[in-house]
DNA sequence: CTTACTGTACCGTCCAGACGGTATAGTTTC
DNA sequence: GAAACTATACCGTCTGGACGGTACAGTAAG
C-alpha cells in the first residue's frame, strides 16, 4: 500500500485553526495550505476547491456533535448540567468544529446554516427530556450565548478565567430551575 | 454652506445592510456604493477607507446602545424582561448596528470586540440591579443566544414566528426565578 | 506502478483605494 | 450685483495586489 494522506487531516486542521483564529476572510488557500505544512497543490490535491473544504469541516462537525449528543444523554448529572458545561470553550475537538463553522455561517453559507439548526433541533430534544420543554430552552439559549461569546475570544485561553465562573453561576440558576 | 451630505447617511445604511444580509465577505465598497445609489467615488469621499465605514459604525452602535441602555433602566416590568425582549430580532436601528457589527467581530476586529465587550458590561451591571448578579448572568447569556441565533437568520423577518413564542417561554422561566 | 505529495507558473476575477474630473452652493471682490 | 473664486459633494475610471483555481512536471515512498 502506498503511504498515508497525512496532508488532509493537517490541511482541515489548519483550515479550522484559521477560521477560529483569523476569520473567513483570512482563511485563503494559501494561508491554510502554509499553516499546515502543505504546498498549495498538495491541498488541492485532497480538496479540490474551497467548497470541499468547508463541506469535510461540516462533516467533521456533524460526527462531533453526534458523538456529544450520545455524551449528554448519558450524563450523570443530567444532560441540562453538562449541556451548559460544554458550551465553555474548552478547546475541545468539538469546540473547534462548532466555533469554525460559525464563521462561516456568517458568511451567509446556507448549508452551514442547515446543520447548525439542525444539530441545534437534536440537542434541544434531549434538553427536554431532562428538565421540560421551557426550561430547556432557557438553556439552550444560554449555551448559545456561551458560544457567541467563545466566537468573539477567537478561541483565546485567557478570556475563559472568569467564563468558569461563569458556568458555576449558570448551573446553580439551573438549579434552582429544576425546583 | 453647500448642499447637505446625504450620501454619508445612505452609505452607512447601506453597509448596514449588507453586512446583515450578506456578511462582511460581501459588503464591498462597491455593493456598499451601489447599494447607496451612490458613486464609488462618492463614497470614499465621505469614507477615505473601508476602516472609515467599521468606525462609523461602531460609532452609531454605541450611541443606540446608550440609548437602549436607558430604557432598560426605565422598563416598568424591570430591566431583565425588557432585556430579553429585545434581544429578539425587531429590525431596530439598535437590532440592524448589533448585528452588523457581529459580522465584523468575526471577522476577527479588534476594536469590535472591545466595544462588545463595554456593551455587554453596561447591560449586565443594569440587569445585576434588577435581579441580581446570578440571574443578571443567566438572562444576560439569553440574551446573546437570542441574538446568536439572529445573526444566523441574517436579518429575516420569517425566522421570528417561531422566536416571538420563545421569548415569551423566557419571560416565563424568568418569572420563577425572580420568586 | 500507484499514491501522495512538492513546486512553480499561470489565468481570470474581484476588490480596496487612488485619482482626475464635475457640479453646485456659498463667499469675496469690485 | 455680477464676476471670480473656493470648498464641498460628489462621479467614473484605472491600477495593483490578492485570491481561487488550473496545469503540469517532478519526486519519494510503499
Amino acid at each position: 500500500m502506498p503511504r498515508k494522506p497525512v496532508a488532509r487531516d493537517a490541511v482541515l486542521d489548519a483550515f479550522e485553526a484559521l477560521l477560529i483564529e483569523v476569520g473567513e476572510r483570512a482563511a485563503t488557500l494559501d494561508a491554510v495550505a502554509k499553516r499546515a505544512g502543505v504546498s498549495k497543490g498538495g491541498l488541492l490535491y485532497h480538496f479540490p476547491n474551497k467548497e470541499a473544504l468547508i463541506t469535510a469541516l461540516l462533516e467533521r462537525l456533524d460526527l462531533l456533535a453526534d458523538e456529544d449528543t450520545e455524551l449528554m444523554k448519558a450524563a450523570p448529572d443530567g444532560s441540562a448540567a453538562y449541556f451548559i458545561r460544554s458550551s465553555l470553550w474548552a478547546g475541545t475537538p468539538m469546540d473547534r468544529a462548532f466555533v469554525a463553522a460559525t464563521r462561516l455561517a456568517e458568511v451567509a453559507h446556507e448549508e452551514t446554516r442547515r446543520r447548525f439548526a439542525a444539530i441545534q433541533q437534536r440537542w434541544l430534544d434531549v434538553l427536554a427530556e431532562d428538565v421540560g420543554p421551557e426550561v430547556a430552552k432557557a438553556v439552550s439559549y444560554m449555551g448559545d450565548g456561551l458560544y457567541f461569546n467563545a466566537m468573539f475570544e477567537g478561541g483565546q485561553d485567557d478570556g475563559n478565567a472568569g467564563r468558569e465562573a461563569d458556568v458555576e453561576i449558570l448551573l446553580g440558576v439551573l438549579e434552582r430551575l429544576r425546583k
